[in-house]
DNA sequence: GTGGATTGATACCCTCAAGGCATGGATCTC
DNA sequence: GAGATCCATGCCTTGAGGGTATCAATCCAC
């Protein structure tokens, strides 16, 4: 069973107003209509939003957050229809999607330069999110570092670059100019399976904080400089492929061309990704 | 009149199978009420979304856009529901939001080791909008960089810093150690009121471009540095002042304790957010 | 303190959309 | 051309959404 939009509305509106009168009103239906609406709600929800005494409404917390994640919600809505209605119409949208470092300013210029009528979005990937957006048609064209997981995929490899140890500066390998995997056992290392961070930045945070450390592409080290971080070469460590990757059933014209242009970009440039110190 | 979920779910049924009567019998109804139903779907939104011959269905590049809309949608309102009822068993959470650049992690360590209870999520704001996540509820306290507008907030001024320019590396002034304002007169700014980009990263693709510089706090130079880009003091221009900011109405335990901390971890340690060069 | 005003809840009725069943029309397969 | 497959249409039933009238509880003014 689905929530219900029109039940969610109405209740948005009781929220607001902090009376079922005046939301009632604002919502051209009876007040005792609305009465029954925000009831049943609770009753699916299976728990109460609202404090009712016989002069005023109080939101439990449970409504607070309703009230809050309504907007979301809403939000989410109409913009799935605006974005439906505008396919519709012929706007032809691409979205690039790219793993934290990563950088696809030239690839985009270019594209866009060629196909004017094209919008393109960007969409930031993480770790342990790299491929799912390709497939489930979140993202139409994505640079990703291996390894992932590309059954279903067709992946064009653009460059490699070597992995970096990224400590805190107070850390005592810091002092250390370079460094093996050898080095590291035993250090706790955040990774993909390690407890999920919701963007770069909070990574970097923990790292800092001295809950861990990690091994990241010499690309990100570049992108995300702390002074309370140090970026230390790990000398034997594997290095880092980058793949620009398209879902195999894709074959729009615009998305073959993007590839197209972005293995042409990095391609002529392999210096972006690969650049000396 | 709203987005029917009903309607959306029924049509991602379809839109998965190829197949009204194989989504029907999935969605335990008759295959007669699915036909219907998507067919008002489509009067609803006001554009066909299959292409239906007797032997197969296909979509069309709306059907497309919707099947993935939907995705997001029932995303967020399985979050909403979720996050709803964890409120209703007293899981106490805590949203705090940081403008780009900013580093949070003393204060939230602070925080989590004297209130184990309570769940914090981070929520990264954007220069064009930074305080309207504390007004409507979508972040409980944020660390924000004025100008905002702080009607109706509580601020906790925490430090100030200077701004510094951001060039693309080949730019002409980027061979000046230091800049005043009148060397960037005619330089296109890219501030708050151009293009709105949906990241940081993004904002720098475009200066690495060409399009444009930006006038940055210093923290953001120092957390983002990439190799095309350069960054310049600005040595007349006004500092940035940083607050830590809620919203007047709120006044949970948690959410004044977060306060109280953080401005002490950023009272204690200035540094952090003025250092040195 | 008492009566009027305000506010949310309840009772009862009506309407219409959702759903089921039977069937039709079109296309593919053999 | 007969049968199978698949989506659409017609008709009926049911239940959720909505309206009006009214009640119960509280607040406020005098």
């Amino acid at each position: 069973m689905d929530l219900d939009l029109r039940k969610l509305r109405y209740f948005a509106a009781v929220a607001e107003h902090r009376h079922f009168g005046r939301a009632a009103e604002q919502l051209y239906i009876a007040q005792p209509v609305l009465s029954r609406q925000i009831r049943a709600l609770e009753q699916e929800l299976g728990c109460a939003l609202l404090v009712r005494t016989t002069r005023n409404v109080q939101l439990t917390p449970a409504g607070e957050q309703l009230q809050e994640e309504a907007r979301a919600v809403f939000a989410t809505v109409d913009a799935a229809v605006r974005r439906v209605h505008e396919t519709d119409r012929g706007v032809e949208r691409l979205v690039v999607a790219f793993a934290p470092g990563l950088h696809v300013s030239e690839a985009v210029r270019a594209f866009g330069a060629t196909h004017p009528g094209v919008e393109i979005a960007l969409l930031r990937l993480h770790w342990w999110e790299q491929d799912p957006p390709l497939r489930d048609g979140r993202a139409d064209v994505g640079y990703l570092r291996r390894p992932f997981d590309d059954t279903g995929l067709r992946s064009v490899p653009v460059g490699s670059e070597p992995k970096v140890a990224c400590l805190p500066a107070h850390h005592p390998l810091a002092r250390r100019r370079a460094l093996t995997g050898a080095d590291l056992d035993g250090e706790p290392i955040l990774d993909a399976q390690a407890r999920r961070t919701s963007s770069v930045e909070e990574k970097f945070e923990l790292i800092a904080a001295g809950h861990g450390i990690a091994l990241v592409p010499r690309s990100v080290a570049r992108s995300y400089s702390r002074p309370d971080l140090v970026y230390r070469p790990v000398t034997d460590a594997a290095p880092v492929e980058t793949c620009v990757v398209v879902a195999e059933d894709r074959r729009e014209r615009r998305v073959l061309d993007f590839v197209t242009i972005a293995a042409e970009t990095l391609g002529e440039q392999p210096a972006r990704l690969a650049a000396v110190d």
